[in-house]
DNA sequence: ATAGGCGCCTGCTGGC
DNA sequence: TGCCAGCAGGCGCCTA
């Protein structure tokens, strides 16, 4: 699911209802996600406050006072959103924390269980875990001139590329293939073989299509919802993704897809050149 | 060290 | 209508 947009969206949205709320009661389901549940969590975050939300890649900080941090990522079909408590539990969902404010309950569904929900106990162990997986600077931040470097350095296929969380932080399926339509670039060019000026139009074109999808609120596919429950709406504008045999917007030449770095890669052959 | 493939899960869609 | 293969916003582990 959700890709950096998406994570965004939710974090923007939970921020003014999450923050300065203290955390009641805790339930958890019986199903582990891809991390199993320990259970000493539910006593140690009772009674903390919330200081901060925030986001690095598609990985959701929740700061807690006592230097707790509670992280979650959302995988394929992970929904992160404050309800009233009063509202029907839906299948599915594996973590409730009730707020202080008696009457809101952040919830955690996952239906296919990719996502993750972890418990770091201070801020260095936390640095050391986005350290150990390699993750990659934010899109907004990329340096034209590390990026440049780092395409010239790997022969993989632009599509592997910009999956890859070390490389970039934040980008998934939909927005590799938007960004790659946007830049004119083919997902499968080798990334040594860019110029200067094509790595430059993707690192654009990747800021760009982000910020766009970020103004719209994400993707709704199928089961993504911000962190009130709204869908999103950057599927409207979609140019290549899930629109193959349709007219490229650009040219009017038919999309295609084709399996690359394991993904279903969508784009015009005509726009987008090997 | 790096790149590719598979497994983890559930649910929906499309073809027969 | 039913069945089954294929597919889905991700990632970590295992091999070569």
């Amino acid at each position: 699911m959700p890709e950096l947009p998406e994570v965004e969206t939710v974090v923007r949205d939970l921020r003014p209802l999450l923050s300065g709320r203290r955390l009641a009661s805790v339930q958890v389901s019986m199903h582990n996600l891809r991390r199993p549940w320990v259970k000493a969590w539910a006593t140690q975050l009772v009674g903390r406050r919330v200081e901060e939300v925030r986001r690095r890649g598609k990985w959701i900080v929740i700061a807690l006072d006592g230097s707790l941090f509670l992280v979650i990522h959302l995988g394929m079909t992970g929904q992160l959103t404050v309800v009233p408590g009063t509202e029907p539990v839906a299948n599915h969902t594996h973590l409730r924390i009730d707020l202080d404010d008696g009457r809101a309950q952040l919830r955690f569904r996952d239906v296919r269980r990719f996502g993750s929900a972890t418990l770091f106990t201070d801020a260095a162990a936390l640095e050391r875990f986005f350290e150990k997986s390699g993750l990659g600077p934010e899109p907004f931040d990329l340096e034209a001139r590390s990026w440049r470097e780092k395409l010239r350095g790997t022969d993989r296929a632009l599509k592997a590329v910009l999956l890859d969380q070390r490389v970039v932080a934040g980008v998934g399926n939909i927005y590799a293939d938007e960004s790659l339509f946007e830049a004119r670039l083919h997902p499968g060019r080798k990334a040594s073989d860019l110029s200067a000026a094509e790595a430059e139009r993707l690192r654009k074109a990747v800021a760009k299509v982000l910020k766009r999808a970020i103004e719209r609120r994400g993707s709704t596919i199928r089961d993504y919802v911000g962190g009130s429950g709204l869908r999103g709406g950057y599927q409207e504008e979609f140019r290549v993704y899930r629109r193959t045999g349709q007219p490229c917007p650009r040219c009017g030449a038919t999309i295609v897809r084709e399996r690359l770095a394991g993904r279903s890669t969508h784009y015009c052959r005509q726009c987008q050149r090997r």
